[in-house]
DNA sequence: AGCACGCCGACT
DNA sequence: GTCGGCGTGCTC
């Protein structure tokens, strides 16, 4: 194909849309003897007084009205990088997520494919494998410090990026930095400048996926079960479907062989010469799903994952684009690799929340894989053992197509789950607690498991981050009459808040439903428990393992390995532990405390306790003894509980989506998160009501406003966070309202304050 | 997002 | 009186 130059075209204006948060698009003069850029590819550009890579989105006749219409510096790719379907997949994205364009379109490239261009390298892709690192500040005596510290005084800004470079142990890339500091980088280059930090352009840090091979052995595979042949069938027959455009979803319990289902799905789309698109959760990139794929498809496959350097990323992305690779693996970023037409996605785990961006464009990778299917055709395997209940309705509506894999691999059974009743702590009885976490009954298990030679697993949900009320002799949780969430108990003025719709009231002296005084705010920590099993157990072999004080995904990892090689007894730890791993040697699970996800002020908790114990529950048994499973509760009668300890899905959804219904959350109802943060917590409260009244004062049909009312998380990164929630019956009501919301941003919040706009959000915090 | 302009309080 | 902090506005 021979590219047409403008001239030739007679085409002069292009629309450009630029890689920041701006919906506006500019208008640029494409000069005579450049080419045509395609929708989509990149274009340099001068902007101020700053040059930038923006998306050529198309001609235009006419530039606005009192603009200086600059030149198209170059177009840096000469071919077209987006086929037709992903440019309209981009341009639907920014439609319905709200986002600015440029930053829908940067998600189709390869990292620092937008980095602005120096000089030299015209027509190449830049790389950019450096990225800004703030480093360390090096040992300074007394006399130092104090100086530094005169000179910062006047800038408390300063002074804390001071403070916090000074703090670091190794560099660490600059956003980063600015985010858990609370600064923009505008600060950060004062300081520098000043010369009290260093900045300087490094490597990206790797990570501890560069050799997954090593953690996990991939299992033979042998003649498919009548389950998976079936499902496999069916994948096959969606294939064939000339008019395509199909979504399946494939629930199977833990252990009982969806990734295989997987593999043989892909095989047969790249067989008949297709691409195929595989998504895991971030932390399954070590999972044995990415291991088994690389075993079956070797280097016809591309892994691409964050923890890659830019240039390996860069590598991995050419290789999908030129076909080299025709099945592309990675967290929720790979369903944008330009394959041109993906025959088949699967996403695996669909219902986990890291498919989920938690920054703009906030798109749900699982939707966005279900609609770029049906721009092309194709099919979507949505994998998982508990599925969305927004997935689950639509297979029940007829939207997607019903699979399931009903028996463990090998028939094994699942394992016998035992509730303990945490209410019931009597003296001798199953649910005293012996030590901190541990009840009567969990012990003695640990006893047995352990003398055995056993391996357990001992869960400890995350604690809310901020405490709720509950009732130790009932197990009764202070809820919003409204929202039936559960209340944030405050402190300085002593109440209960919904931090929904702001309702509030005066914190009781004793439980609503029994009259007990036993109201309870506390909660219980990992490291707590770890001691506890340490005193009981002094010779058991103990590790510890939460995000909080690990953080690096090494220690993951390394944990993992040494409890495959029995190098562990007791593993305490976060839900992180539950994801994605095969440990044949566990033969108990404990759950510590089953029910405080159920108490987070989200109306998803329900389901989030139920997935995790679902989850958790999996974990026992699948080795060569019969798991065993305790969960330790409040609330022994909760449906998210006894359902999951029945490993009844379908019990639990039935109940939970009767829920949603009678209050008008999804997926009975659409939901928007609008979310305004500044600094001044006075302003952003007065922005967040402008916001709220401006949604009030345009009443739609079928649209609601909740709030506004502080997030549950209220400050973050030195922010303070207010939120309105829009409830809608019609998704195109919901899209007017926001676009409006979009627009009005300016006058709304004033530039000090920020708007975030998250459709369809998974939790609200 | 950057980057400039412009107003305000703290110093030689 | 300046210097330089940070709020406000604009970028085709």
């Amino acid at each position: 194909m021979t590219a047409s130059t403008a001239e030739t075209a007679g085409l002069t204006l292009f629309e450009v849309a630029l890689p920041l948060p701006l919906y506006r698009r500019f208008t640029y003069r494409l000069k005579g003897d450049q080419t045509i850029p395609a929708p989509g590819a990149r274009v340099v550009v001068g902007f101020g007084r700053r040059r930038l890579v923006g998306f050529a989105v198309g001609p235009v006749e006419r530039a606005p009205e009192d603009v200086r219409v600059r030149p198209i510096l170059e177009v840096l790719d000469a071919e077209p990088v987006l086929s037709e379907t992903e440019w309209r997949l981009a341009r639907w994205m920014a439609r319905y997520y709200v986002a600015p364009l440029g930053l829908v379109a940067r998600l189709f490239y390869p990292p620092g494919a937008t980095y602005s261009v120096g000089e030299g390298a015209p027509g190449r892709p830049t790389r950019a494998p450096e990225r800004l690192h703030v480093l360390p500040v090096g040992e300074l005596d007394e006399v130092g410090e104090a100086a530094a510290r005169d000179a910062l005084a006047r800038a408390p800004a300063q002074l804390r990026v001071w403070e916090a470079a000074r703090d670091l142990d190794a560099p660490i890339e600059r956003s980063a930095f600015c985010d858990a500091v609370g600064v923009s980088s505008g600060v950060v280059r004062a300081v520098a400048q000043r010369g009290f930090v260093q900045v300087e352009p490094r490597p990206v840090t790797r990570d501890p996926y560069r050799t997954p091979q090593a953690l996990t052995a991939v299992e033979e595979e042998g003649p498919l079960t009548a389950d998976q042949a079936a499902a496999v069938a069916a994948v096959k027959r969606a294939l064939d479907e000339p008019e395509g455009g199909q979504t399946l979803m494939l629930r199977g319990i833990t252990g009982s062989g969806k990734t295989r289902v997987y593999v043989e799905a892909v095989d047969a789309a790249v067989s008949a010469g297709g691409r195929a698109i595989v998504l895991v959760p971030e932390i399954g990139l070590a999972s044995p799903v990415v291991s088994r794929f690389r075993a079956r498809f070797g280097d016809r496959l591309a892994v691409l994952h964050s923890g890659l350097s830019d240039g390996e990323r860069h590598d991995a992305w050419r290789r999908a684009r030129e076909g080299q690779a025709p099945i592309v693996i990675g967290a929720r970023s790979a369903l944008f690799a330009p394959v041109g037409r993906a025959a088949v996605i699967v996403v695996d785990e669909e219902h986990e929340t890291a498919y989920k961006q938690d920054e703009t464009p906030r798109y749900l990778a699982r939707d966005v894989a279900v609609y770029r299917a049906t721009l092309e055709n194709s099919v979507v395997v949505l994998g998982s053992a508990t599925p969305a209940l927004e997935t689950r309705t639509n297979a029940g509506a007829g939207k997607y197509q019903p699979l399931v894999l009903s028996k463990r691999i090998g028939d094994r059974p699942l394992p016998e789950v035992e509730i303990v009743d945490l209410t019931k702590g009597d003296e001798g009885a199953p649910g005293e607690t012996v030590a901190p976490g541990i009840t009567r009954r969990l012990a003695e298990a640990l006893d047995e498991t352990l003398s055995a030679g056993h391996q357990a697993l001992l869960f400890l949900n995350r604690r809310g981050f901020s405490a709720f009320v509950q009732c130790l002799d009932c197990g009764w949780v202070a809820m919003c009459p409204e929202c039936r969430i559960s209340l944030t108990y405050h402190r300085r003025p002593h109440e209960l808040l919904c931090h929904y719709c702001a309702h509030r009231e005066t914190m009781p002296d004793a439980c609503p439903e029994c009259r007990g005084r036993g109201l309870d705010t506390r909660g219980l920590g990992t490291q707590q428990v770890e001691r506890a099993v340490a005193a009981r157990y002094p010779d058991a072999r103990i590790a510890r393992m939460d995000l909080d004080t690990t953080g690096a995904k090494w220690s993951h990892a390394r944990i993992y390995r040494a409890m495959q090689a029995r190098e562990i007894d007791v593993l305490v730890g976060t839900q992180m532990i539950a994801k994605g791993f095969d440990l044949p040697g566990v033969a108990l699970v404990g759950v510590v405390s089953a029910d405080t996800a159920l108490h987070l002020p989200d109306f998803r908790a329900a389901e989030r306790t139920f997935q995790l114990l679902a989850q958790v529950a999996g974990r026992a048994g699948r080795g060569d003894q019969p798991g065993r499973v305790i969960f330790q509760t409040y609330l022994p009668e909760r449906p998210a509980i006894t359902t999951a300890a029945g490993h009844d899905y379908e019990g639990f959804y039935r109940h939970e989506i009767d829920d949603r219904q009678q209050l008008a959350y999804p997926p009975s109802a659409r939901l928007a998160n609008v979310v305004v943060s500044g600094s001044a917590d006075d302003a952003v409260a007065e922005a967040v009501a402008r916001v709220a009244d401006h949604l009030r004062e345009r009443p739609a049909a079928g649209l609601a406003v909740v709030g506004p009312a502080p997030c549950p998380l209220e400050r973050l990164r030195g922010r303070t966070r207010h939120h309105v929630l829009l409830k809608a019956v019609s998704p195109s009501e919901l899209e007017r309202a926001l676009w409006d919301l979009a627009r009005h941003e300016q006058s709304l919040v004033g530039a000090n304050n920020r708007i975030e706009i998250d459709r369809d959000p998974l939790n609200v915090l």
